[in-house]
DNA sequence: TTAAATGCAAATCGTTTGCATCTGT
DNA sequence: ACAGATGCAAACGATTTGCATTTAA
């Protein structure tokens, strides 16, 4: 269900819709990942072969603008990528493992008392907010205390 | 005070220290505003006339690496650049105001019982937290509620 | 002395732009 | 019909790289 959110948003702001952002937006809304502009080109092209780069930057740009995706930037853990997601009702949280790449996301009522402590005592009105931790997950974690420990003992090389 | 944190860090570390390193970590620690490896280059050539923006790159990167600045991106309010300080014994978040550009850093309790709670939860080992958040300032929110509301009536344009 | 750091210039990567053409409404 | 969206190619800004040379320890 909700399958049609992105688009139904479009039309109903009077939004013009073409192929193309047809393509991106569906891209966009069925992915399982989260993708940078490179891979959504990829994906959209099989809907839109003829779509070109600069559109897929304009309409991540609308989209952006209109708030119905958020900008991640997942720690930059390849490459200086932004990566784009649906906004949701909630805001979550993405942890970034250093060690295998994987991306987890995670939610807390804390996290939006946070933000509640913020806007009341900073008065500070929040458009967007991205909470992003870089570190081990579970399994590489144990995996990389190791070799930590070596590095810390002289300065680098074992 | 502390007005020598990083330098000796990286003395008690054995890193080698050039005239370069010391020009780039002197601005850093200085520093009354965050700074991208821009401005960081400007201020540091002051000190160290031949000091090219490879070695400020480089420099940025092993600083990073032994975890003695934080790399932030301020909501990438102008261009993406990123910004570089020392970092501090607790996280604090960065409050970018889309209206002026002002950036106001923000502590609290919450955040760190929010970063326990993941630890615990997820099982994650955190190593950096970034926490951005992007709106308006008590200034600049009022300022923008007018035009804001326009903007949703129809679609764009005035 | 020598492994590591530097400057320089060129390359790379992600993203943006100007402009002639096309298309949704 | 025409404002607005597109493709294309070139430009852009931030960052990285290879390599010959210099330097801290």
């Amino acid at each position: 269900m909700q399958r049609r959110q992105l688009l139904d948003e479009l039309v109903s702001k009077g939004i013009r819709l073409t192929s193309q952002r047809r393509a991106v937006i569906s891209v966009i809304q069925e992915a399982k990942s989260h993708l940078d502009a490179g891979s959504l080109l990829d994906l959209a092209r099989r809907l839109e072969p003829s779509l070109d780069r600069a559109t897929v930057y304009r309409t991540i740009g609308l989209l952006k603008k209109l708030r119905l995706i958020d900008e991640l930037d997942l720690m930059h853990l390849e490459g200086e990528k932004h990566y784009y997601e649906v906004r949701t009702e909630g805001d979550h949280i993405h942890l970034a493992c250093f060690g295998c790449g994987m991306i987890q996301e995670f939610t807390s009522p804390l996290f939006d008392r946070l933000k509640e402590e913020i806007t009341r005592t900073a008065g500070f009105e929040i458009r967007v907010a991205r909470l992003e931790l870089g570190g081990f997950c579970p399994k590489c974690s144990s995996r990389h205390r190791g070799e930590e420990e070596e590095k810390t003992k002289t300065s680098v090389k074992h």
